[in-house]
DNA sequence: AGCACGCCGACT
DNA sequence: GTCGGCGTGCTC
């Protein structure tokens, strides 16, 4: 704040809207009645062209010049006095969305949850009177991070040491441990550690983490390692006024350790100390607003701006990672001792043709799984929900379709009726629409039916289904076989005994350009929850991605996938922006950019009657330039009328020009299943 | 997005 | 001479 006693301070605000042409600061005078109450960060009204025509926005600095020249219009209104855009998170936003094309009001919008007025004016009062002391810290001795050579972390909450050495990509410890009674992966624990370690030196530190399940997990180990006071949980699966509650105790004046999802770092946070971020591979880091904005990105920008540490952790690492480990800018860090989690390819020869050979377990498997049901729960990883995903005409093969939308129809158990995987409807007297036939047979197995096999195979053994539907959140010790589609694992007290990893053959058979990665992450996080030295077991996959699960060393395989991208000048290697719109634009837009050095386009291909969408690659070097040049063409596209037909229309809706940075559908989309096959869903995960 | 400004056709 | 059509451009 600048504001000097005698000038008239000049209000500098950013206007809520999505246009790309307002995304700016627009001066504002400060009349004397708002004089105290306008200050940084709080929300305001001001008038947009037209008199009586009311903007809402955020006051983002007060100055005592303007820079705009002309006459300035009066703020309107303080909306309240809590200063809910804190100046880093203006830095951060502000970044972000030039790095994306994107507006600042967008990412602001995505930050800063909505107004409660309840719980901000209880907050607000609490505020106005004395703060209460915090509690004292700690309330446990002060914490180790279990598992980690000391000195390979001590960096972390050094600030004096090197930049380089306080970003970690950190490998996460694969089994899972018991902390205060409950169950959870190490990692999970570990993150809880790391922000403790933060705030008991005076640090506010930033965990985030892909879905709510993690939460809690986190949530459950940090509450054994600081005082209630000291953690907030800023996530939007809580009740609107709690998430609302959590993100105002981010603005308090005391190291808190803050427990979210994809945008937790971009949460405000009083002497960011830290910021640890889980399984960035994951899709559910993927921001999916725009301008969708990957939570690693945000991780780094805050970092860099913050000069705080940062820990981005996983079990496997993504490519993205690996990059930035590959040029130097982040430091790898394994857990101590070097104890690396095998997961060890099985041949596929099926054993006789006894039950297990049904349920298509090699006989060394069925072996492994029989010995360890007898020490405890074993998983079994499956790549699809339901009975049968598939189901085809008896008579002549055809894929069964759903007589409404035409898409695929599902068994969801054995000797339900079938029902689309689109629309739901149930298709009660299906019949052939090539052959006539009114039958039809199941293709390919669920985790439904796996399981049943499984049952048979293994009579006397407890079994558990848990996938998208049936969540299943932990399995207590004894004779269980959990049947689980991936990202589904519940975790086992004590650890599974074997892991078993079918359908491996059919995950990588997927079409797109992170199927190994991603394949790589779904193994490596369901071997994670063995019990220590249990057997981990990879049915029908060969060749290097086996050889180097064998060893212990996923992180191979990410290099190899790197070096596979930069060969192909596909991102990682590079970046991208996707643009889609109505043929004119997309080519004005690609114009601008396309004679830039390290500047290549694909495209444009038709993707309907009105739209042609085409991809921008670039170096990262030109990145500021590539997002400048496209948020201009936005700005074109978003002011220009479209050239009216002298026919009828009287204003024909132009096509908008979308335009998204480093998104891999693009690629996803060139190499995928049958035209009018949906995508499908994401994962397993628990929603909410 | 809205909304005002502005430059060419039919009206009292 | 003016009213009003909608293309054009701007928003502190």
């Amino acid at each position: 704040m600048t504001s000097s006693i005698e000038s008239t301070p000049i209000a500098r605000v950013l206007i809520d809207s999505p246009l790309p042409q307002l995304d700016r600061l627009f001066d504002y005078r400060v009349p004397a009645a708002l004089r105290d109450s306008a200050v940084p960060g709080v929300r305001v009204t001001v008038p947009l062209r037209a008199a009586g025509r009311q903007a809402s926005g955020f006051l983002v600095d007060l100055v005592d010049e303007q820079s705009f020249e002309g006459v300035l219009s009066e703020l309107s209104e303080v909306v309240s006095a809590a200063r809910v855009l804190d100046p880093a998170v203006y830095r951060l936003i502000r970044r972000a969305a030039d790095r994306a094309a994107g507006t600042a009001s967008d990412l602001a919008r995505l930050v800063v949850p909505g107004r409660q007025v309840r719980v901000e004016k209880s907050w607000l009062a609490a505020q106005a009177a004395d703060s209460p002391t915090p509690s004292a810290l700690p309330i446990a001795p002060p914490p180790t991070v279990a598992g980690y050579a000391p000195e390979s972390l001590a960096p972390l909450f050094d600030p004096a040491a090197p930049s380089a050495e306080r970003r970690v990509a950190l490998t996460g410890i694969a089994q899972p441990v018991e902390v205060s009674g409950a169950w959870m992966p190490a990692a999970a624990r570990t993150l809880a550690e790391l922000a403790a370690a933060a705030v008991i030196r005076g640090r506010s530190a930033i965990v985030s983490v892909p879905d709510y399940r993690d939460i809690e997990h986190v949530a459950h180990a940090l509450a054994g390692l600081l005082p209630a006071d000291s953690i907030a949980r800023v996530d939007a699966g809580q009740p609107t006024a709690d998430r609302y509650r959590g993100f105002l105790r981010t603005l308090e004046h005391r190291p808190l350790a803050i427990l979210g999802t994809r945008t937790a770092a971009a949460m405000p946070a009083h002497e960011l100390g830290l910021i640890a971020l889980w399984d960035d591979g994951d899709p559910l880091m993927a921001e999916q607003h725009a301008p969708g904005v990957h939570a690693r990105d945000l991780a780094l920008l805050r970092q860099e701006d913050a000069q705080c540490a940062l820990v981005l952790a996983a079990h496997a690492r993504s490519t993205e990672v690996q990059r930035l480990v590959e040029v130097g800018y982040l430091r790898a860090v394994a857990p101590a001792g070097a104890r690396r989690r095998r997961i060890l390819p099985t041949a596929q020869q099926l054993g006789g043709d006894g039950p297990a050979s049904r349920a298509r377990i090699p006989s060394s498997a069925w072996k492994a799984v029989r010995e360890a049901l007898e020490s405890g729960p074993v998983l079994v990883q499956v790549a699809r929900p339901g009975y049968a995903p598939r189901l085809a005409c008896a008579g002549c093969g055809e894929t069964a379709r759903c007589r409404s939308c035409r898409g695929p129809l599902a068994q969801k158990r054995s000797g339900s009726p079938p029902a689309c995987q689109w629309c739901g409807a149930l298709a009660v007297d299906w019949s052939c629409p090539t052959c006539r036939s009114t039958r039809w047979r199941t293709v390919g197995r669920g985790s439904a039916r796996t399981a049943d096999e499984l049952g048979r195979a293994f009579p006397g053994a407890r079994i558990i289904v848990a996938d998208g539907d049936t969540p299943v959140q932990a399995i207590e010790s004894g004779r269980t076989l959990v049947v689980a589609t991936r990202g589904a694992e519940p975790v086992a007290a004590g650890g599974y005994r074997a892991v078993l990893l079918l359908d491996g053959e059919r995950m990588l058979a997927r079409e797109s350009l992170r199927v190994v990665e991603d394949c790589v992450r779904w193994w490596c996080s369901a071997a994670a929850l063995a019990a220590p030295d249990a057997p981990v077991l990879l049915v029908g996959v060969g060749g290097a991605v086996a050889t180097a699960l064998a060893t212990g060393e996923p992180e191979r395989i990410a290099a190899s996938e790197l070096a596979d991208r930069r060969a192909l000048r596909f991102p990682p290697a590079v970046r991208v922006a996707a643009l889609l719109g109505a043929p004119g634009v997309v080519a004005g837009a690609l114009a601008t950019v396309a004679e830039l050095d390290g500047v290549d386009v694909l495209g444009p291909v038709e993707v309907d009657d009105e739209r042609v969408r085409a991809i921008v690659r670039f170096d990262y070097a030109r990145g500021a330039e590539v997002a400048e040049r496209l948020k201009a063409a936005l700005v074109t596209a978003a002011t220009s009328r479209s050239p009216r037909m002298p026919g009828r229309p009287p204003r024909r809706r132009t096509v908008p020009l979308r335009v998204r940075f480093d998104d891999q559908e693009p690629f996803e989309d060139a190499a995928r299943e049958p035209a009018g096959a949906r995508p499908a869903r994401a994962s397993g995960r628990i929603e909410g």
